[in-house]
Formats: C-alpha cells, sequence, structure tokens
DNA sequence: AGTAATAAGTCAAGACACTTGACTTAATGA
DNA sequence: TCATTAAGTCAAGTGTCTTGACTTATTACT
C-alpha cells in the first residue's frame, strides 16, 4: 500500500516514553510540593518505590534533584526529601516589544539570574535583529560568569512578542508589529543562537511566568488577562499552555466590540497602547514606566477617565472569559507599572455574574498576577523549562525525544 | 514524612500504559483514515512493524479490527487493511432537553442503530427520572434485539442537558432547567442502568458528534458553534474536547450583551427559545420542528426578523470564537430545523475579520454541521466511547486504567 | 520465462523499565 | 528493651517494545 495519500495518526510510544513521563512527573511533584521523599513521590504519583528510587537516584546523576537533611516526623525511618536543583537547567527568555527588547536568564525553578534591555531602533527586523541577537549573546556570557556548565544545561531560548502571527496583513496598523510578525524569527534565532527556539505570544508568555512561579502555579485551568502595550489572554488549559491552530488562541485584544454604531478591537480601548494615546505620550519614551507608575499611585486625575473606561472592558472581558473557559481563576497580569494594574484591579470590581459564581469556589474570580516589565521575559524563557520538563502528552508520543516540538 | 498536607501529582505510568495508548493510537488511526494495513500503521503510528503486529492480532481477537481483502498494489507482498468493526463496542447516548428526552444506541463507528424519544413532563427530576430510565431500558432491549452480545459491548451512558452545572443558582429562570441542573443525575443513572455515566452539556455533546462522524472528524482544533433551545459552544482543543474546571466551558450563551445601556444574555437574542417567544410559539409543542423547518423553507416572513437579528449575533460570536480559540474551523450546528439552520448560516455571511483570516486555509472558516434534532443523543452517546478509545493523556497514566474517568 | 527488486509480514532473541516481595535500616512509643 | 512503623534497597520477575534476520508474495525488468 504505497498510497500517496498522507496517513494521519498519533504517534505510538514505547519505554522511552514512559520512562521520559515518569521523570517529568517526579519534577512536576517536587515544583508543586517542595521537597519530598521518595516514598512520597511512589504515593503521590502511584509508581513503586523502587521506580521512584531509581529514577530519582539518575536525576541526581544529572544534577537536577539533590537530597536534603533527613527529616525525623514519626514512627519509622526518617525520610530523605528531595528537591530540584535550581543549577540544573537554565534557559533564556527574551521579549520583542515595539519599543524596546528585554531578555534574561533563568533557572530550573524560575529565578532570574540575569536580565538586561536594549532599545529596539525603528525599521524592524533588519535593523533590531543585531540588537536582539547582542543582547541574548551578551545574555549568555554573563550567565555563564556566574554560574558553571551554563551552556552545556542551557535548554533553550524562548522568544516573546506580540501576537498575531500570521495573519492576512491589515496594512501598516501602528499598533501592530507587523514587520517582525512577518519575519521568519525562528529561523534567525536559531541559527545566530545554536539553541532551541521557540516562540509565543507575549500573553502567553506572561501565563507561562504565573503557572512557572505566578499565582498559576499548579493550578490546571487559569486564564491570564495581559495587559501590555497590547492586550491579550495567556491560556493555561489542562495544565499546559494553550496556543491554538496558529499560536494566536486568546488574542482578545483583537476581538470587535461594537458600540456607537462602529467597531473598535479592545485593544484600542484597554491597553497601554490606549493609555499613551489618551495621554499623548510618546511610547518610546524610556522613562516612561516610572512616569505613568507615578501617575498612577498619585492618583492622577489624567489617568482616571483611562482607568475608569478601560475598567469597563475588562469587567466585561473577564466576564467572557470565565463563560469561555469556565478557570478555575483569572489572573490580571501586565507588562505594565505596578501602580496602574492595581488602580485598574481597584476598578474593576465588583466583577460581572457569571458561570464562574459557584459555591465552594477555593480561588477568587479574579486575582493579580506580576506587573512587572520583565514578566514577559521571564514567560518566554519559561517555554522551555517548561518543554523540557513539564509532564504532557506530547512528551510521550515516540516522534518527540529528542526534538522540541 | 506523614504529613497531612494533601501532595498533588501528575500519575506515572508503566506498561500497561504504553500499551493501552498504543492500542488507542491504532483504533484511532482506522477512524481517521479509514482501512489500513499493518505496515502503514506501522509507519504512521512509528511504532515497529512487530509491534503493529502484536495490538492488531489482540484487536483482531477482541473483536474490534477485521481485516479485508489483500489489496496488490505496487511491488511486494500485498497488504492486508485492517478496518475498524462497528459491532466491536457500543454506546447509548441520552439526552434530556426541556420537553423531551431521547435516546440513542451507537456502534464503534458512531452508527446509530436504535433511537427512541419521550416527552419529558414538567417537574423535573422527580416526574422525569423513571421516564428517563424506561427510554434508556427500552433501547437497550431493542439493542440486544438487534445485535450479538450488545450488553457485552456496552462501553457506557453518555448523558447530556443543557448547562450551566452547578452554578449558584439565579432563582427559577424557565430559560435554565435548574432543577435538573442540581439534580444528581450521574449518581441516578449510575444506579438505574448499572453502567458508567458519563455527563456532558448540549453543545459539547453536538461537538463530540461532530468530531466522531462530522465536520470535525480527524480536526484537532474545532469549535461547533451550537444553536438548540440555548445556545453554547462545544470545543475539540488538542484533539480532544475541552470541559473547563466544571464542564461548563463553552457556554457562550450565558455571555452578556450589552445594548442599549442594558445586559442581555446571548442565549435569550439568538437561540430556539428565543425564536419560540419572537413567534409566540409553545415550546413543548411537539410537532415544533417540523412546524419551523417549514416556516424557514418557505422564507416565511415571521422568520426573517429573527433570522437577521439572530444572524447578527451569531456572526459576532464566530468572530470571537476564532479570536480567542483559534481554531482550524468553526462549525455550526444545532439541534434544530436543518431548514433554519441553513437560513441562519446564509445570513451570517459574510464573515467578520479575525485572526482567522490567513494565507493558505485549507479548511473554511465557518461550515455547517449535523442540524438534526438527533444529534446530541448521538454525541453524548459519542462520549463513551471517546473515554474507551481514543487516544487521551488521561488514558495513559496509571490511575485510569480501569476507571473511566 | 526467469530473475532481481521491492514490500508485507513473521520469528525469536534481546533490551528496557516497571513490579513484586522479601529484606535492611532507623526511627518512635509502650 | 522490644514491638511497631515506615523508608528505602535488593534481586528476580514480567510485560511490551525493538532488532535483525527471514519468509512470502507480487511487480518490473531483462
Amino acid at each position: 500500500m504505497n498510497d500517496s495519500r498522507p496517513i494521519r495518526a498519533k504517534s505510538g510510544t514505547n519505554h522511552e516514553g514512559t520512562s521520559a513521563h515518569n521523570r517529568r512527573v517526579m519534577i512536576d511533584a517536587l515544583r508543586i510540593n517542595g521537597a519530598l521523599s521518595r516514598a512520597d513521590l511512589a504515593r503521590a504519583t502511584r509508581l513503586t518505590k523502587q521506580t521512584v528510587s531509581n529514577i530519582i537516584e539518575e536525576l541526581e546523576r544529572d544534577g537536577l534533584v539533590s537530597s536534603q537533611e533527613a527529616v525525623r516526623g514519626g514512627r519509622g525511618q526518617p525520610s530523605t526529601p528531595y528537591r530540584l536543583v535550581p543549577e540544573g537547567a537554565f534557559a533564556i527568555g527574551l521579549q520583542i516589544d515595539r519599543h524596546v527588547t528585554r531578555a534574561v536568564a533563568v533557572d530550573l525553578v524560575g529565578s532570574v539570574l540575569v536580565r538586561d534591555e536594549a532599545g529596539l531602533p525603528p525599521g524592524g527586523p533588519s535593523n533590531g535583529t543585531k540588537v536582539i541577537l547582542d543582547l541574548v549573546a551578551g545574555i549568555r556570557s554573563k550567565l555563564a560568569g556566574i554560574v558553571q556548565q551554563s551552556e552545556k544545561r542551557l535548554v533553550g531560548l524562548g522568544a516573546a512578542m506580540p501576537g498575531p502571527f500570521g495573519v492576512a496583513g491589515s496594512g501598516d496598523d501602528p499598533w501592530m508589529m507587523e514587520a517582525w510578525q512577518k519575519f521568519p524569527l525562528l529561523e534567525t534565532l536559531t541559527a545566530g543562537t545554536g539553541l532551541d527556539v521557540g516562540l509565543q505570544n507575549d500573553a502567553a508568555a506572561a501565563a507561562t511566568a504565573e503557572r512557572m512561579v505566578g499565582a498559576a502555579h499548579g493550578i490546571d485551568h487559569a486564564v491570564c488577562l495581559f495587559v501590555g502595550y497590547g492586550i491579550g489572554a495567556g491560556l493555561i488549559l489542562n495544565g499546559e499552555l494553550y496556543r491554538g491552530t496558529n499560536g494566536n488562541a486568546g488574542e482578545i485584544g483583537m476581538a470587535l466590540l461594537f458600540a456607537d454604531g462602529k467597531s473598535t478591537p479592545l485593544e484600542h480601548r484597554a491597553s497601554l497602547a490606549s493609555l499613551y494615546q489618551h495621554l499623548s505620550i510618546d511610547p518610546a519614551d524610556p522613562g516612561l514606566y516610572a512616569r505613568i507608575n507615578d501617575l498612577a499611585l498619585r492618583g492622577d486625575q489624567s489617568i482616571h477617565a483611562w482607568v475608569e473606561a478601560a475598567a469597563v472592558d475588562l469587567r466585561w472581558s473577564i466576564h467572557l472569559l470565565e463563560t469561555l473557559f469556565d478557570p478555575q481563576t483569572v489572573i490580571l497580569c501586565g507588562s505594565a507599572p505596578e501602580a496602574l494594574v492595581n488602580r485598574l484591579i481597584a476598578a474593576i470590581g465588583p466583577l460581572l455574574p457569571s458561570i464562574a459564581e459557584r459555591r465552594g469556589r477555593t480561588l477568587p474570580r479574579l486575582q493579580p498576577g506580576m506587573a512587572d516589565p520583565w514578566s514577559v521575559a521571564l514567560g518566554a524563557a519559561a517555554g522551555p523549562i517548561s518543554r523540557a520538563f513539564d509532564p504532557r502528552f506530547a512528551a510521550i508520543l515516540k516522534d518527540s525525544f529528542n526534538s522540541e516540538a
């Protein structure tokens, strides 16, 4: 049967898949629960003590976990807890935004070890690529200066930039970053760094960050509403980031709102860009964050109108996200001045009624997440860490043992 | 470490999980591609010929696949294609709607073998439970009359009813089915039938049906916009139905729309219920479908205004679903008269611009799905079939080999 | 025709990773 | 002091996939 019609099927799996999954499950358990003994791990993962012992031994040899002092709790032999070794792996995260690019190096537990930023000249990739590659190279060499074997333990480079990706161009919308979105960034970064490179939109990166070290830590269903230069939602569904067909899932900023007979994307109404426009501020100004933060802290009147208007849209966005995704919680985060995000959160409440209103909730419907200009770069770096170490369906399948898909 | 704090971790896996996954992958491949030879399966699943041979042999013994006549295509030994055996497994599907309950028996490939319906008396579960259990019992005995061993091969009972589930009650909204939604339906059905029982909302069931035998067949990312008595979206994400935290994901009917200074749920504007209200029709009328279908076919003026208004809301809903889920396609389906759905589709076009507008699309942005009063019951039945036979992450994990979670 | 090439499928041994059950170690509590 | 409890190890066992050689059956070429 050498038909030319392609046959579509999921991959099968084998021992390697089993083993890879079980390793990931151990790491995940330690990440979520903190240090655990082998016996704890065996109970939690439903594997046998022996299997856990073997895997832990291997992980320890690989420098990913290490034992702590034995704890004497009750009867029986004291248990030896194991914890993740932060220096077990590193990843570089890269944020490409309209006027600035930021890079960080993080370790296995999501601590930022090195950070640096650079202004991004106008003109898109032709002018910006070198700036970015230099920034990444700088981060890598600084990382090598503080930790041993950083290069050997570098699992990849995660990039994040505003979406959407690959859509039929709407001309030359200054809100967008079309030149970058059309540019073969993955290939360029791969060639320029020799690393495994991943790409996600900025809201997805923010969600990835919240999942590794923030409010979504250990939560299986969460939506991160991300306010930055644009606005988007990062989706954690079934414990994994959901990307959609083309990596554009969650691009709520592109949702059209109808009012006064005309339609406007949400992004034009509630986003830092809209605030800059409202305040007639040049978004390329490097002191922008401090200035906005200051205005927000002082409760400045010039910001008030925007906050109130944006809060209406955000309140509705949260209602909609709850309705469509049925998450455990919604997290409001941003690559935005913290004081501004705090004012938004205050202005948003009380929330609209939704299916999220139910008895027995343990998590609040809306929680604040990171509001930090570095959170997107952190999330970008968390991407490769997650791909390499988190338990997921794709990692069990036979075609993915070696390749980062 | 006998701490009382619960430890959260994913399950590990072992050989059984591997084997279970590979069996499912074979079945899935045959479902998507039709009959395939062992060599085809080996290539598609990346398993070895030997492994495939062993698994196919086992599936054949279990009566799930059977060989067809050898095909001579090119050089080499002729291949023997294997196909799914429809009689390999059965499931019962049950739809509970406002005024009617329907049940079907389907086989492994999703063919409906038996169907029956009954009026559902007012008063909720106290009056309706017996009707439903009798209906299911009737379907089972009829199924047993047509096929051998139907009881032995019955993998479960899937129930579908309008959501949302478990939300803090909004009083006694006649649009809802609160009494049923609060009722311990799963437990009652389990006790009353002795089967494994699953429950999903009607839009999810419709999506499950589209996935098994309809427009979403073999598609990994699809959103089914479902128009029935209410309106909802069934989400196929990463090849699986997405349920959300409480089985309420996709409940777009609960989304509030703001117009003229007041908010209205989408469901009150675009749904059969709203049409019934518009036409002042009693929704309990058994001849309803035929009547509406007739009106729609005749292009009746009384329906026109509703269709045009609903199309505006649906057009926007599709835009929103595309924006948030980034699916390969949106499928408009319904437990509604076919002529009505056709008129809606005609009235919806052209679609609003969205991120789904991209070069190189292979699937249309919007496709018609099933518009059939039985599609929800069919989808309900497809649930247990899918749980038992489709490849999915949960099926690999150690705690799920025997239990239908 | 006869033969080489090609591809499907089988056989039997091997490898790998988890499981089993007995055992060792090291605490607590009566 | 010693029974009890629990962590963790040891060594053999088991299930499932892999490997590589082999058989079978057909087409294509000379």
